[in-house]
DNA sequence: ATTAAACGTTGCCCTATGTCAATGATCCGA
DNA sequence: TCGGATCATTGACATAGGGCAACGTTTAAT
């Protein structure tokens, strides 16, 4: 198994290096180039991704045009349209690579064997889901409650790496707000 | 079991009435008055909660004392503070109820159980997150790319419950806009 | 190395929303 | 039933952010 992918399971959950053995086919690794794209809005989802390096995002487009980020997955992240996978619906948002990443695959049916048929990746699973609620909870609190520049602020402060790696127009498309507002308020920090 | 919560676990799981027994007396029924608090902000939660009749709401208030709601739970839904229930640390939200409820609930430590020891309860709780996490992350979709005349809008067309029993108040913390706001809205429409 | 495309910054103007105050309506407690 | 508290609405004004254009910088393709 993928040393990152080991370690991942094996900070989440009492398993052996027999039964991680196990799940190691069902990860299939492949590198993507910066701004391909992994789902296109459309199409259903299949996958859950693991990312070994480099990030991935995802993002709807509205009517307009105009991109909305919902999430980055960095390294030693899952991430996938869970909408999509789980409803076999569809996907209202893509997934793309903003720079060159190392990828690991699952596909969908394989997930959720595992997670009926192994404890651990059950587990793992709940955690995952557990997680990621919590924290588009504490964003729904940061939209209604913050301005752009509170929102600024609190990722120079907690999520550096989104500011040092990402582009202005992904980082605005984030927090709701446009390029020039961002470029605006980094002009006053 | 009470009716509506043996129909919320039919609906959802192939259990059998026999086992659905075994469940029953883990959930307590009490009826709260409107504006009682199930949690408040700095107490660790400890339960989960079903509401049977009625409608209780999170929310959580800044330094400035302005209220932000994130979620309401009308009959026939599960709510908790999930962060403070799975983390065990004190709520930075509180639950409250917004009009006369009845209530069913069970303790964090015997619902944990059960996702340990019962495939439906396991199965169950997996969907009441996936089912959370979208639903929020639609949320945070909304927050960046909508204003607030399109979030009203929405809410009439999807969610009538919200506005006809709800508070004007009430609504404009979970739109994150203010009441003065939202009177102008409703005003224009 | 060069050129085109994309991104970032800044200026100016407009709109949506917030803030505060005043007034009317509704709810709740005695 | 009555009076106080709370909520809802509206007016006037202030502020944050959007829209658009222009220009500079960086990136990517050839």
């Amino acid at each position: 198994m993928h040393p990152k992918l080991k370690l991942y399971f094996e900070e989440r959950s009492q398993i052996s290096e027999e039964r991680l053995n196990t799940l190691a086919p069902y990860f299939k690794e492949r590198t993507y180039r910066k701004n391909e794209y992994l789902l296109r809005e459309g199409e259903v989802c299949k996958h859950n991704y693991f990312v070994v390096s480099g990030c991935m995002r995802l993002f709807s487009v509205n009517k307009e045009g105009v991109e909305n980020t919902r999430y980055f997955a960095f390294e030693g992240k899952f991430g996938t349209c869970f909408t999509s996978l789980i409803s076999r619906q569809p996907a209202f948002e893509s997934i793309q690579c903003v720079e060159e990443s190392t990828i690991l695959s699952i596909h969908r049916d394989d997930f959720y064997q595992l997670v009926e048929t192994e404890p651990a990746v059950n587990a793992i699973y709940r955690k995952i889901l557990e997680s990621a609620y919590i924290t588009t909870q504490k964003r729904i609190y940061d939209f209604q409650g913050s301005d752009s520049l509170q929102r600024v602020k609190w990722l120079m402060a907690h999520q550096p790496t989104i500011l040092s790696r990402l582009s202005n127009k992904i980082i605005a498309s984030y927090l709701g707000i446009t390029p020039y507002t961002l470029s605006r308020i980094k002009a006053k920090l």
